[in-house]
DNA sequence: CTGAACCGTCAGTCTAAACTGACAATACCG
DNA sequence: CGGTATTGTCAGTTTAGACTGACGGTTCAG
């Protein structure tokens, strides 16, 4: 009687599929795709799992398991769990995806946001610098190019507070919150 | 009298620095390196520029500023103008910052938002008719999954209606109506 | 119709990032 | 403590993706 190991299969099966897809999605956040497999296997895994557990099932080294957890424990996205009794140390992962999410975006803005908009008020300055110090024709260029970079520093500036207000809203509703938000203001009028 | 070389060699540097910002940016939305700087060149020029000049002003071979050319076409942020009488084509960005981005996600959206969908309908639908074929102790388990996957796919189609809304109102005011959707709705109350 | 100027493409090369696996460090057992 | 099980690290290798430059096609002036 080998149904008990059909239904093992399928299960993996299940498993795999949705990993795949997981992974798919990791990679267009920039995120490599042997992190998202990992996130996605603690997921779905009821029990916490431990790093070799994690690399067979992947087919992954477990240099290559061990460095995406550590990834992942980083993104704040997957947590360590020690059992009294038990030398291995496992691994589990948040369970509401609106939490991660909201965890992601809150460790991007810190990381990548907040030094590139500094890296931009750098060069909007050098910018307006030189349009101040320059004489003559070439003038009008420096202004004109100041006037550029600002133009989009000031969109930058607008989606930063995007993601403010997203992260103080906290999670779930906020699809909800959005469709409200679109009926009050059914154009542009803002 | 060099005063208005040295304005050009300014200019020049004004414009490097904003170049390697949005550079910068570009990578982390997964757009790739050449492809940030040319959008950069393209907004920060007043006249549109023909690939050679492109090519040589960010020190590119003319293949690779082709290609980004296009990639840019593709995404929808540069526009082909050419000039009677005059045998070159030339390129010119979409100037407003708003516009491109919502350009960029309508384009996203499309390329890779809608078809990652599918398959993760394809892998909930598949979890679920495992998990309904199944008998015995094993089943639990895949009814588990399947509750996982689904939970994860409302997750991802709220994210998806947050797109749509975005889309539907249409660029600039962005930041003023999600805050004061923010205003109206304090904590979770949906 | 010919030649020159230019753009688009893609095979081959180069570069950056991911992955492996051996070794080091650590924790725990008897 | 010594031995063993396990995780962490990182040099070297592999892989995926970007870039170059030569070629072919197209357009236009003469």
């Amino acid at each position: 009687m080998n149904e008990a190991a059909d239904n093992r299969d399928t299960l993996r099966e299940v498993q795999d599929r949705f990993i795949e897809v997981w992974s798919e999605i990791s990679q267009l956040w920039g995120v490599n795709k042997s992190v998202g497999r990992v996130h996605a296997l603690l997921y779905l895994t009821h029990e916490p799992l431990d790093i070799d557990s994690i690399a067979e099932r992947l087919q992954i080294s477990h240099g290559n398991a061990s460095t995406s957890i550590r990834d992942l424990m980083a993104w704040g996205v997957v947590r360590r769990v020690t059992r009294p009794g038990d030398r291995k140390t496992f691994f589990e992962a948040e369970q509401d995806p609106w939490t991660w999410f909201h965890t992601t975006i809150r460790e991007r803005r810190r990381r990548e946001v907040v030094p590139v908009m500094e890296r931009l008020h750098e060069a909007a300055g050098f910018a307006e610098g030189a349009g101040k110090g320059a004489k003559g024709p070439e003038r009008k260029r420096l202004e004109e190019a100041h006037d550029k970079i600002e133009k989009f520093a000031d969109f930058a500036h607008e989606f930063v507070d995007l993601i403010d207000v997203f992260l103080a809203i906290g999670h779930g509703r906020m699809a909800k919150v959005f469709r409200t938000a679109a009926k009050l203001f059914p154009k542009e009028r803002g």
